[in-house]
DNA sequence: TTCAAAAAAGACATTAATGTCTTTTTTAGT
DNA sequence: ACTAAAAAAGACATTAATGTCTTTTTTGAA
């Protein structure tokens, strides 16, 4: 309901990187992939966006994989679902109907303005870098299933 | 994101024979259909689920219809996401990693916990009725596509 | 310069949500 | 009893999201 797969995968594989690469290698595909039990090519398709968004740097051949960019931790999570998801679903009304706009609204446009509002308060001001947890050894589980 | 289109074609299915049910007559698939622009088939099934569940009554043969049930103005919006969306998304990590739990948190999992609690509580003390505004000549129109 | 490793790209498959069409069941009135 | 009207049920179609597989491009190192 509040976001898809694509987001979550979008997540976890950018912090995966974050978590492992400092130790100075690339982090190929595949590793993501199996650490996290993502499906493969599905993520790379997602992390392909993320390279082109700058959010991650990729460089191919051997040697290669991804790592960290400038922005990477100073990244919005806002970001990350307008990549994901999409941006529409925010300025669209949960009836359906049409652009949701406070002139017209729908019977639930202000319950639905509150939370919607406080969910993009939240994604805009939370960083890539303020979710990972570099002190915690146990932060790889926290992204990975049990 | 937020909510499915199932659930959007419930709340104003129901909220059409609220308002209009009240002149006597049963209200038509056909003619809800019609008035919201909804598919109609696909309209039926939800209203079958909603009549199921007791939010409305129905009657086959001529002059039959939907109309209101005893309950369907208490109905809380919850009890429709149920029927249309199931509840799995309020437990489920934002992840997709395994069942939500703050014992052994996602790094999203406080972030997402308020916000769902929030909608949890909005749609949980709102019900249908409250939805329902019979003195406003526009009410029509607000679950109409304009 | 060739080779192998890696991401990128693209074709195709599966699944879940949404939508359409037809048949069956029920029922009010004649 | 018969007929027609209406919801209910069910078969099938379309679309969007998710997932898999193969080919192409790039690149570092021998
Ligand atoms: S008009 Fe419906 S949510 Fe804003
Ligand atoms: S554990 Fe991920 S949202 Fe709760």
């Amino acid at each position: 309901m509040f976001l898809s797969k694509s987001f979550g995968y979008a997540l976890r594989g950018v912090l995966y990187v974050a978590l492992l690469e400092p130790k100075g290698k690339k982090i190929k595909i595949e590793q993501i992939a199996d650490k996290l039990a993502v499906p493969r090519h599905f993520l790379a398709k997602i992390m392909k966006k993320m390279v082109q968004e700058n959010i991650l740097t990729s460089t191919k051949g051997p040697y290669g994989g991804f790592s960290l960019s400038p922005i990477t931790l100073q990244t919005k999570l806002l970001h990350l679902v307008k990549i994901t998801d999409g941006m529409e679903q925010f300025n669209t009304c949960v009836l359906s109907l049409r652009k949701c706009n406070s002139k017209n609204p729908c019977p639930l446009h202000f319950q639905m303005l509150q939370i919607r509002d406080g969910m993009l308060a939240e994604f805009s001001k939370t960083s890539i870098g303020d979710l990972l947890d570099k002190k915690n050894p146990d932060f790889i589980k926290s992204i990975s299933v049990i």
